[in-house]
DNA sequence: CATGAATGAGTCTTCATTCAT
DNA sequence: AATGAATGAAGACTCATTCAT
């Protein structure tokens, strides 16, 4: 890119070798969105990444370590736009739960295309543990981080008979259905909607951190 | 039905024949819970429902068909455990509300092979359209159902700020997103927790119809 | 074939079955002859056999079942052979003796499309002892016979000095060389000739059993 | 060998590539024998050899080649052995004569690795003429000239009716087929046994020239 | 000389579907 | 109404070979 004048891409043998991984993964994500898992060929997402026929299994073990290392980086990039959010937002409790649960609704991570890939996986959790399992570290960090938020809320605004734990479920648990809604219903549904739906559930909980008069300007 | 008087057994052609039908559609079930979708195959459930290898093709047209009568009977169940639950409530749109969200989380619906199938088709949702658009009438009806119940109740209690749409939006999303923690996390969820969840979330919405006391001898 | 006048083949449907599973043992047995183990590929055979491409799978599990069951084939055919051969032989162990021996010279047994199959195996036998194994019964049956009927032999003629075993090993190790020569150099070699050096050692051996006399005619 | 003075190490082209080569054979070897001929790649054979994937295209036209070489190197390591056993045994022909065919069952000749490797070959012998064509001369050459010593010691000993070609190729293959036997069932014999076999050949031929006493000190 | 990423043809295997029985 | 043998298309995977580095 930056790469100033004489050549355009000499890059290293490793750093082409990356590249490929990277592509592969790109076009198994757009091609497990566009057909499906079980229209998922190798051969197309060899195509759709612009290489040859054989490669996948050159750079991956099999196409379940191909499907394996997608689910592994899509996760991955959720963990890092998420503690980004985290990081960036706020210094109160109240500014980094909106935060982290709006960039849910926020590119990349709502484009559609990866909505379709992580409810591919989801489709295969009872049957394929191991593809879930893959992803359940991240996801127990970012729950409890979201715990503690919350029971730092409770505490501040003093409201009563709040389990955080169980807010903390259903708001997560909103979330995806909301993603789904997004994925089954893309009609009727769009992101700024799923975040004035999640706002509503805040607002109720939490009235004094979330006034009324707040998502006005929204 | 119309079926001469007494003998149980002989079964008229017709009846031997749906019975073979609801066989295979139940042995699609298991496996794609079992399985997954893509490792469902059409001699798997014939073997499953204890019957040949063509079968399914004479049953239905195509394994395409079996899914699709899959998701409907699936649907079909679920719109007529829903409607059960909704008229067998008490009278109170409170008591409706509660009685439909509730369901969810009881048998057969929250079957685990069930939840299992239901993200299977999901998984499928954006690049088989046909499949969601098979059930998408009977949501439309319960989910306007659920705007009327929350509508009323909003007036009743004279709730402010409150849109009966995206109160109904948060409560569905919330449903699938306890159903996909069911599904992913069976180990650290289980179906009273959700119902637990789900009224947090109706108190906090509803504090008049849904006062804390209600859900101590839930 | 003597099917004579109405219909020419009704077969029920498990005989044609196992006349497919025979076709297909059959094919393979000339396309190792005729291409070599590597080459053989489940497609060749089917073409072979005047059968589609799919059905080795649905009659014998995989490739490498279908070369066990062809080696099975031709271990069984073998046998039947050398014991037919066994009985029908005069009464004496000389008689027997030589007529076991000689099978191997005789059709079906040396067929060279056999003798290649056989040695294709054998090519095999380090890397895959399974192979082996299932034709070792077979053998050692006949070869203890050998033994026994060596041991006879050697007690009537009151040969000195001549182990029973050693022999046996040495007649069988000359029969399976010659196969070889058989096949390796077909241009200078042929089953009579494979006789004569047999007889040659059996004359050395037993030369009151086998005298000069005796082959003059053969 | 020829090599400048001192240094050991630095190697000429030449030499470096000689021993690629060679490195690359004797990975060969070790791999047919092991994994068998349809199995053996020039990715395991050149991570046999500790090089590089690309390796054997370089030094070698094609995998075919590769097994060429492979033969011809088997073939004329067994020609050298052969040959210094000719020659350094004792002045007759008995001498020589025992002496070429007992090195069949020393090492490195009867070195389980070559023998799988020389029946992977035979096993491959009708399919590809090509690879038993790269031995005939060495092989012809050498029968010949136990054709020789035979025809010696028959009119030595006035052996009657004794045909030395017979004798040499029931000799020959005698000592094959106790190879195959050393291959496919290592665990009932061993090269000891296979040589007294074959002395006991030579003494039923020949006892004027190989007495029984003769072999108690062997 | 040597490396190893990339290619693409070829193989085994699975499976939906058909059809004679 | 049911069976299951047979078909043939399609997919995952392997591997010899090439070539830029």
């Amino acid at each position: 890119m930056s790469q100033g004048q004489i050549q355009s891409a000499p890059l290293s043998r490793a750093e082409g070798k990356q590249r490929s991984r990277q592509k592969l993964i790109t076009a198994t994500i757009n091609s497990i969105a566009k057909r499906g898992f079980a229209d998922t060929t190798l051969a197309r997402v060899a195509e759709g990444a612009g290489l040859s026929r054989g490669i996948v299994n050159f750079h991956f073990r099999s196409k379940d370590a191909l499907f394996l290392e997608t689910l592994k980086f899509l996760s991955r990039e959720y963990g890092e736009h998420w503690w980004r959010a985290f990081d960036d937002a706020g210094p109160t409790a109240a500014e980094k739960l909106e935060a982290v649960l709006m960039i849910d609704f926020k590119p990349p991570i709502s484009n559609r295309n990866r909505l379709a890939c992580w409810f591919a996986f989801y489709g295969e959790a009872k049957s394929r543990p191991t593809y879930m399992a893959a992803c359940t570290e991240t996801d127990e960090v970012n729950y409890s981080a979201i715990v503690d938020l919350c029971r730092t809320i409770i505490e501040e605004g003093s409201y009563e008979n709040l389990d955080p734990e169980l807010v903390t479920q259903g708001l997560s648990a909103m979330s995806e259905g909301l993603w789904l809604d997004l994925l089954v219903s893309p009609n009727t549904n769009d992101p700024e909607k799923s975040q004035e739906t999640l706002r509503t559930y805040l607002r109720s909980l939490f009235p004094k951190h979330f006034p009324i008069a707040r998502c006005a300007d929204a």
